[in-house]
DNA sequence: GCGGACTGCTTACCT
DNA sequence: ACAGGTAAGCAGTCCGCG
């Protein structure tokens, strides 16, 4: 049967809806419900109510609580009430609902003021369309999402328990740990706001409940590689696979052809349910789902969701029949949350602080292969010509990994995501689709509330402070960055690295570094100056972004940190624990970078680069101290020391001097049997007491280094790991020298694979944005989509060789091994030749004059 | 018209 | 939509050279 005329008949079947999603239980009056954890919020305009999701633990079940206390959304005027009342945007729109006079701070003058509190009927009368208050007045505050306004206004707390019913809403009794309670009644004893700690030590330290939940994907015919449009959806759903918390394993098969049985799926580890009709088959996906308050998708919010929605439509749906919100950038579902974990992979500080960039590329693939050490499974053609057996295997593990992505290490990934909800007060949904700035921000904007601040507008912070004062060293940068000093050329054994702990986030905290504390207006701080800068900061208040690091960072490092070794604990506690320090971790990172970015409404370079210039200074004058202690520094970066050979009591007395000089801590990070360095800064290798090598920038631990020279790098570091003295050196030189004429000898005789001499390098932007210049990989990558008509998209690995040709370059897809006659293999041993001189630089060998005496001997043969 | 010096672009890395 | 600093290769340009 032709597709069309398939499609045809099915439209003339009955029609199926969904089941009518279940009512929410505010109607009911009895309800009480205890220990349910506060987990989402959203706006409802058919309601015009704020709805908050709570879960619960026990009947694994979310609840959705309708707002019953009248709460508007409002933004601020400076304007007292008479003003805004002549004006035509406020009495002649009646959705403006009242107008109140209320007392705020203004951070920046450090002054009272009187403001005027714009109250409205409904979040987009104040912003979200062309004609909102927001677009019309000069207004604060008005860029707040409602229902985290309200979130802040309810005082209501993301991510820990509630007891609930229909018209209240309180805090349940949160039993601490005796060991967390003694651990943390020590550093209680000495804070300067011992509420606040309090407050986060509650917070932070809840248990977290494990979530039910499935993880969904879906497959979809296509005739070509690429992936099937979301907003026409006119090709049929060929598979879902679910895979649940609570043991589903299940996988939807569309038989297209009618050919299909249960039996062919006898032996398989899931479930198989064959649908001939696609409509039912939809229904069935939207039944199974919604049996789940948690649904994890990878890549849900631009092709599992929104493709299942307009398909269903398209099949006859009725738009009110499906319970999925899709927005402008993500992807909603009404009876639970939508967890998508492309997004959440994807952001820098996720990939960077908490999986320390141990995947590059963020796709399935590569993500479970790096934290799961599994990989998907492989295909050798597009899902639609593979055998229904394959794709439901194919269909099975995709939806298996996206479920393990939030399971392993104990449920890692949720447990993470919780508590950053925790840490800013934002939605799960919003935490695992928003960038680090946000987190921030939002709990910035509470805390002003809290102190009943007016939030300043972006303008007001930047007419504040003069314009950065500091020139950056690298072209395009904003402003001036850190220190790194130049490494002594040789091998250096015993070599201690000391490092100033979060040198940046310390800095923000004991110098009161915030937007509204640099350059502030009182006159009796100007004199508190920033070295090498004209900016001084403020003695008279704590800046509000040193009060969150200060707190953040200490609950981390005096509490956390030390329950996570704690052997009194039990280990799942301890694991807990530790989960809950690496994710305050991640934030403490993250919060120097913001006061240089843009899209921070906190964005203030005086901030950034009294942060980087303290940073220069401190490490600057701490060498100049272990220049007087006789300490031999022969390398640093940013916040480290590299000291060769240091007496033990000389370390005590630095480390004594940058608490008394800076009220900083330094400690030892690493002490290396020996290191090795050239003249380039940020490139070094070492060996660390514990025989572990270190290699540091080195050409040869790239990623886009051919696989044949990177396995002659680390054969090379394997022979130097064996190094415990200077004599032992001359015999692993040798053993250097020769891996290097080996691989020299391969690469002449043509003795390697495609898949050795294949470089990936990642493809940074849309082929047609390539216009000063055409890089190899990008000349591969045009090869790859005119040529063999296969389209490639920005963030794609572009693997290729370099040919004797006229481009000079071959895409690898699609090659045979023929292709090895092409390679140009001189342009490979310049590569090999240049990886290696990185690496006998450091230990001494003059690699051009290796080769040339080789060559001479080579040319009297 | 050609080659070396130079600059700019691009990617990947370090802290 | 966190930052700046560094290395390296290649593409493209400029300049000198009868």
């Amino acid at each position: 049967m032709s597709l069309e005329s398939w499609l045809k008949e099915t439209e003339v079947e009955e029609e199926i809806t969904f089941e009518e999603v279940e009512e929410t239980t505010t109607t009911e009056e009895k309800l009480r419900l205890k220990g349910v954890y506060l987990v989402s919020a959203d706006y409802d305009p058919d309601r015009s109510k704020v709805v908050l999701k709570f879960y619960d633990p026990k009947t694994e079940k979310i609840f959705l609580w309708y707002d019953c206390f009248n709460h508007k959304p409002y933004c601020y005027s400076k304007e007292d009430v008479e003003a805004l009342k002549r004006k035509p945007e406020i009495s002649q729109n009646e959705r403006i609902v009242g107008l109140d006079r209320e007392e705020r701070l203004d951070p920046i003058t450090d002054r009272k003021i009187s403001v005027t509190k714009i109250v409205a009927a409904d979040p987009l009368a104040i912003g979200g369309t062309r004609v909102s208050l927001r677009e019309k007045l000069r207004v604060w505050e008005a860029d707040i999402k409602y229902y985290l306004n309200y979130l802040i206004d309810m005082d209501l707390q993301i991510g820990i328990p509630y007891d609930v019913t229909k018209n209240k809403i309180t805090e349940s009794k949160l039993e601490m740990d005796p060991v967390a309670t003694e651990i943390a009644e020590k550093v209680l004893k000495d804070v300067e706001n011992k509420e606040e700690y309090e407050k986060w030590l509650k917070i932070l330290s809840a248990e977290i409940p494990v979530f039910k939940r499935v993880a969904f994907d879906l497959e979809v015919f296509t005739e070509e590689e690429i992936i099937p449009s979301t907003s026409k959806a006119d090709q049929p759903i060929l598979a879902a696979s679910f895979y649940g918390s609570d043991g589903l394993k299940k996988v939807l098969i569309h038989d297209i052809e009618g050919k299909l049985t249960e039996d062919m799926f006898k032996d398989k580890e899931y479930e198989v349910e064959i649908f001939r009709n696609e409509k039912s088959m939809i229904a069935r996906i939207m039944e199974i789902l919604e049996q789940y308050p948690f649904v994890i998708t990878f890549n849900g919010d631009n092709f599992d969701f929104p493709y299942l929605y307009h398909r269903a439509i398209r099949l006859g749906f009725r738009k009110e029949d499906i319970p999925i919100k899709l927005g402008r950038n993500d992807a909603r579902i009404i009876w639970g949350i939508h967890i998508d974990l492309y997004k959440f992979f994807f952001n820098k500080s996720v990939k960077s602080y908490a999986f320390k960039n141990r995947y590059d590329i963020v796709s399935l693939e590569e993500v479970s292969e790096a934290l799961l050490g599994e990989g998907k499974v492989k295909l050798e053609e597009i899902v639609s010509k593979v055998s229904p057996s394959l794709l439901a295997d194919y269909s099975f593990t995709d939806g298996k990994l996206t479920y393990e992505l939030t399971s392993f290490n104990n449920d890692l990934v949720m447990k993470l995501i919780t508590i950053i909800a925790r840490i800013s007060n934002m939605t799960l949904e919003d935490v695992c689709r928003l960038a680090v700035s946000n987190w921030i921000k939002n709990r910035l904007i509470q805390m002003h509330r809290e102190k009943r601040y007016l939030i300043p507008l972006k303008d007001e912070i930047k007419a504040k402070g003069a314009e950065r004062f500091t020139e950056p060293i690298t072209k395009g940068k904003k402003y001036i960055g850190a220190v790194v000093v130049q490494p002594k050329p040789g091998v250096f054994f015993n070599v201690v690295v000391m490092d100033f702990a979060s040198l940046y986030p310390s800095i923000i905290k004991e110098y009161n570094i915030s937007y509204e504390t640099v350059r502030c207006l009182h006159p009796e701080c100007k004199d508190n100056i920033i070295p090498g800068t004209p900016h001084w900061v403020c003695k008279r208040k704590r800046g509000l972004m040193s009060e969150f690091v200060g707190i953040i960072r200490d609950l981390r490092v005096r509490v956390f940190k030390k329950l996570a070794k704690d052997q009194r604990l039990s280990k799942n506690l301890r694991e807990f624990y530790d989960v809950v320090q690496g994710a305050l971790k991640v934030i403490i990172n993250a919060s120097y970078g913001v006061f240089g970015s843009e899209a921070f409404p906190f964005y203030y370079l005086p901030a950034a680069e009294s942060v980087t210039m303290t940073g220069r200074n401190v490490i600057t004058k701490t060498i100049e101290y272990c220049r007087k202690l006789g300490l031999d520094v022969i390398y640093g970066d940013t916040d480290s020391l590299f000291l060769h050979n240091p007496p033990e009591n000389k370390l005590d007395e630095l480390v004594k001097f940058a608490k008394r000089e800076f009220k900083l801590d330094l400690e030892v990070d690493k002490v290396y049997r020996y290191v090795a360095f050239s003249v380039r800064k940020k490139n070094y290798f070492g060996v660390l007491t514990n025989g572990q090598i270190d290699v540091k920038g080195l050409v040869g631990k790239k990623r886009n280094t051919p696989k044949l020279i990177k396995d002659a790098f680390f054969k090379s570091l394997e022979v130097l790991r064996e190094v415990y003295t200077p004599e032992e050196f001359e015999k692993a030189k040798e053993q250097v020298k020769k891996i290097y004429f080996d691989t020299e000898e391969r690469l002449k005789k043509r003795e390697f694979t495609l898949d050795e001499v294949a470089i990936s390098v990642v493809l940074g932007k849309r082929l047609e944005d390539y216009t000063s210049t055409t890089p190899e990989h990008v000349k591969a990558a045009k090869l790859l989509q005119t040529v063999m008509n296969r389209e490639v998209k920005p963030g794609e690995v572009i693997r290729y060789v370099k040919t004797r040709g006229r481009l000079g370059v071959k895409p690898i897809e699609g090659a045979s091994e023929k292709l090895i006659r092409e390679i140009d293999v001189k342009r490979y041993i310049e590569l090999l030749k240049s990886t290696f001189e990185q690496l006998m630089d450091a230990i001494g060998i003059d690699l051009e004059r290796e080769v040339r005496g080789v060559n001479r001997l080579e040319s009297f043969m």
